[in-house]
DNA sequence: CAGACCGGTCACAGTTTGGTTACAAATAGA
DNA sequence: TCTATTTGTAACCAAACTGTGACCGGTCTG
C-alpha cells in the first residue's frame, strides 16, 4: 500500500480540479486528475488511485458510468458530485455502488474530511493480521489458521480470500474479483471459475460450508466476507 | 526501524544534496538534507536517521568530523562522499568508522543500492543468533551449526539463508530473494537460480530434504523460514 | 405452475510449478 | 596459470493447481 494515498479527481470544470487537488495535496494526498469520463476510466486503468472522486455531470461518458464501471471491475472506493438538490442523483449514485456523496457547493475541507473517512472504513487493507472467531489470516507471514492450525491455500485460493478479506463487509462483483484475484481484464474469464475456487475455499475454511460464516453469496452480484 | 527508512544527506552544494534525495526518495526513503557539517549534526540529534551520506569536504565542521561525532556517539551508518583521487581520505573515512565511501561523480543508482546494502547488514546486525531446534545461525561469528557442529556454506547459501532467516516467519518472493541475496535488480536473475541454492541449502540442513523442517516453500510466491 | 436463471458440486484433462540432476561457465585461491 | 569450488543453466519429472463442462437443486419471473 503507498504511503501517501492517491486521488483521482475527474470533473470537467478544470478549477473545480484544481480547487479540489490543491486541498487533498495539502492534506497529504497525491492527486490524478482527469477532465472527462473517459479520462477517468484511463487514469484508473493506468495509476489505481486509493479513491475516486466523480463529478456526475461530466460530458460524454457522465460520472455515473464511471462509477458503475469502476465499482463493477475495481474495488476502489468512489465518491460523487452531485449538483445541488438533485436527490434522484444521490439515489441512483448509491445504488451504483458509491460509498459518499457530495453535493456542490461543498467546503473543501468537508470534502479532505469525506475522503480520509472514506480511506479509514476502506484501509482494512493495511491491516496486518484479521481475525473472525477461529480464522485467521495474516497477510505478512501469508499465513492461514484455522484454531492455530494452518491451512494449505493454493495460492489462488490464497489470493481470493486475501482480497475478499481485505474488503470485509463490502460485496465483490465476479468482475472485480476476476480483476483482482485472477489479475484478469474484464473481458476475460468467466463466473465459473470463480464459482469453483469459492467453493474451494470453502471447504477449506467453513466449518459448514453448507452454510458459510465467512464467505457469503450476494445472489446475482458477487460475494462478500464478513467477520 | 522505521517503515520508510530515514537518509540524512549533508552537502555543501545543493544541487548535489537536491539530485542525491530525489534519487533516494524514488526509492523510497525519506531524505533530510543538511548544508554544512553543523546543520548535519543538528539533524542528527533532531531526527536520528537511519543512515548519514556525508560529503568530506564540507566548510565549517567537515564530513570527517562529523563521521567522527557520529560514530563515537550513536551507530548510525555512514557513507562517505570523497573527490576522486583521494585515498588518503578513503583510509582515514575508514578508520573514523565509515561504513562505506563512495568516489565523486557517481550514479545515484549505484548511492541507492549501496545505502541499501548497509542498511540490510546493520538491520541483519541487529539480531545476533537465531536458534530453531538443533539449527543455530550466529550472525556476529558469521557461524552455521547443526547440533553444534559446523556446517560450511558458500558464500551465497550463507547469504540465502540469513535473508530468510532475518525475516523469519514472513515470505520472500523470489525478486525479494533475488534482490536481497543475490543483490540484483529485479529484472535479473530467475527463479531457477533461487531454486537450485534452495535445494542445496536443503541438502546442508534439513534433517529430510524432502520434508523441510526450516526452509518452507510457499508455492507462487517464493520461500519463508520459520523456527 | 413451468421454464429460465443462478449458484453449488464434481470429476477429469491440461497446464504450471517446484524439486532434482548433470554439466558448463564463472570465480577464487594457490 | 592451474585447480578446486561455486554458481548458473537446461532438461526432466512428479505433484499440484486450475479451468471446463456437466449435472443438480433452489430461486425467481412471467
Amino acid at each position: 500500500m503507498k504511503e501517501q494515498p492517491t486521488v483521482l479527481v475527474a470533473d470537467d470544470e478544470p478549477q473545480m480540479v484544481g480547487v479540489i487537488a490543491y486541498a487533498l495535496q495539502t492534506a497529504g494526498f497525491q492527486v490524478i486528475m482527469a477532465y472527462d469520463g473517459l479520462q477517468a476510466l484511463q487514469q484508473v486503468e493506468e495509476h489505481h488511485p486509493d479513491i475516486v472522486i466523480l463529478d456526475v455531470t461530466m460530458p460524454g461518458v457522465d460520472g455515473f458510468e464511471v462509477c458503475r464501471r469502476v465499482r463493477n471491475e475495481t474495488t476502489i472506493p468512489v465518491l460523487l458530485l452531485t449538483v445541488k438538490d438533485e436527490p434522484e442523483d444521490v439515489i441512483k449514485g448509491l445504488e451504483l455502488g458509491a460509498d459518499d456523496y457530495m453535493t456542490k457547493p461543498f467546503s473543501t475541507r468537508e470534502l479532505v474530511l469525506r475522503v480520509q473517512a472514506i480511506l479509514r472504513r476502506t484501509r482494512i487493507r493495511q491491516v496486518k493480521v484479521i481475525e473472525s472467531g477461529p480464522l485467521r489470516i495474516d497477510f505478512e507471514r501469508h499465513r492461514v489458521t484455522l484454531h492455530d492450525l494452518p491451512v494449505e491455500l493454493t495460492p489462488l485460493e490464497y489470493r481470493l480470500l486475501t482480497c475478499l478479506a481485505a474488503n470485509t463487509g463490502r460485496v465483490l462483483t465476479w468482475q472485480a474479483l476476476l480483476k483482482e484475484a485472477w489479475q484478469l481484464d474484464v473481458w476475460q474469464g468467466s463466473k465459473e471459475m470463480i464459482k469453483v475456487q469459492i467453493h474451494r475455499l470453502r471447504q477449506k475454511l467453513e466449518p459448514n460450508p453448507a452454510q458459510p460464516r465467512f464467505i457469503h453469496t450476494v445472489r446475482g452480484v458477487g460475494y462478500r466476507f464478513d467477520l
